[in-house]
DNA sequence: ATGTAACCGGAGGATGAACCTCCGTCTAGT
DNA sequence: ACTAGACGGAGGTTCATCCTCCGGTTACAT
């Protein structure tokens, strides 16, 4: 493969990862080949279609956060500092941002896919799992919490924000959440977790919705 | 004004602003009038264009959270738990996710528009004062970061996820906020909020985004 | 330096979605 | 029962996107 070659395919993932990221998996395949600075006959060229466009997207992006999972597991000791580092390096990487819009357009049977996906979620679990063991995280945040929250806050707010006071606001309020997540003395269940539904229904009695 | 046109107007109000959020400020006008259940003469009879149903959408979510606030305020003593209210309830009218999707396109100028937003605005900034004063909540979260969170929680996740589920994980994860908002003995800043950057910077050293 | 295989960009016809008006029908309220 | 006022949807127009084809350009080996 040319040298330019090679750069415009990386470029046109980038530019596909974020595109649908902010206009969904819907997103204008002409407006993916502009924001990387080619020409529309070369992303059909080395992507067929926007099925298989999707399908590399989604794979780079799973191998990249396996890698960042393992890297964070690595460098840091303390369990709530790793997952702090897999926390902002998933933001950095778009990774929950751009999946969960892709999701229900993918074969998620197909192998290739499914191999990157087990592997990226078993390193992530057992950073979570390693964070619990050592009582840094409260007891009923889940998997699934940790990743839904990372959805959140991964995706561009709405509204003409500069890309970079997006990512600085992320990683703030990533560290926001954090701390929610963080194991303290008072240690009360969440609502919804468990059973304490109750506490939530109070608290929402509120004005109707008009 | 006829029963059943009322009946509509109030319709289109709740389609557009559902609509809105999900596909931005371009929607397509013909799926907020089919979400509505009614023709689309009947949305462009009622709002004469875009930009006056985007000012309708707008001008009832302030008045509804203003008054959200204001009940939320008078029903709870504890400053943190009208607090908590008040999240729940701004959850529910959707008001901090269509806002600042269609905040762009308004005139914030305009009497009516700007009358609603101080009014909505004073009350919630004295709901956030009163949990700072009852040290309830950390000093170093504004309230911005309690407005842009409130605009992640809100705005829907990717995928096709039912509605009911929507809520029901939004209004668990504005708990987990909550609990990262709240004052803790171990009380260090935010980074970003001051100075404390070193240690996020550190933190987010990772492998490299490919 | 030069040849060439591989790569590139963009024009352009086809398609389909959304806009917005017009008009014949229906019904809420007296 | 009457009618003012509201209703729905057809349809001409406009415009963005799709995807292919082809003449020009470039990386790289010799």
């Amino acid at each position: 493969m040319r040298a330019d070659a090679l750069r415009n395919s990386e470029l046109l993932l980038q530019a596909a990862r974020d595109v649908f990221v902010e206009r969904g998996p819907d997103a204008s395949l002409e407006e993916i080949a502009r924001r990387a600075g080619v020409g529309i006959a070369t992303l059909y060229r080395r992507f067929g279609d926007r099925q298989a466009l999707m399908h590399a997207v989604v794979h780079a992006a799973l191998v990249a956060s396996a890698e960042a999972a393992e890297h964070a597991q690595r460098e840091h000791a303390d369990p709530f500092d790793a997952l702090t580092a897999y926390v902002h390096a998933v933001l950095d990487l778009r990774t929950s941002a751009v999946i969960p819009v892709l999701l229900d357009r993918l074969d998620l049977a197909e192998p290739e896919l499914d191999t990157a996906r087990r592997r990226s979620a078993s390193i992530a679990d057992r950073l979570l799992t390693a964070a619990h063991r050592a009582g840094a995280v409260r007891k009923d945040v889940t998997f699934g919490d940790i990743g839904l929250m990372l959805v959140r806050l991964s995706r561009p707010l709405p509204g003409q924000i500069p890309p970079e006071t997006q990512d600085a606001l992320a990683h703030r309020h990533a560290e926001l959440l954090l701390r929610g997540l963080r194991a303290v003395p008072s240690d009360e269940p969440l609502p919804g977790s468990g059973l304490e539904l109750a506490q939530l229904r109070r608290l929402r009695r509120h004005a109707p919705t008009t």
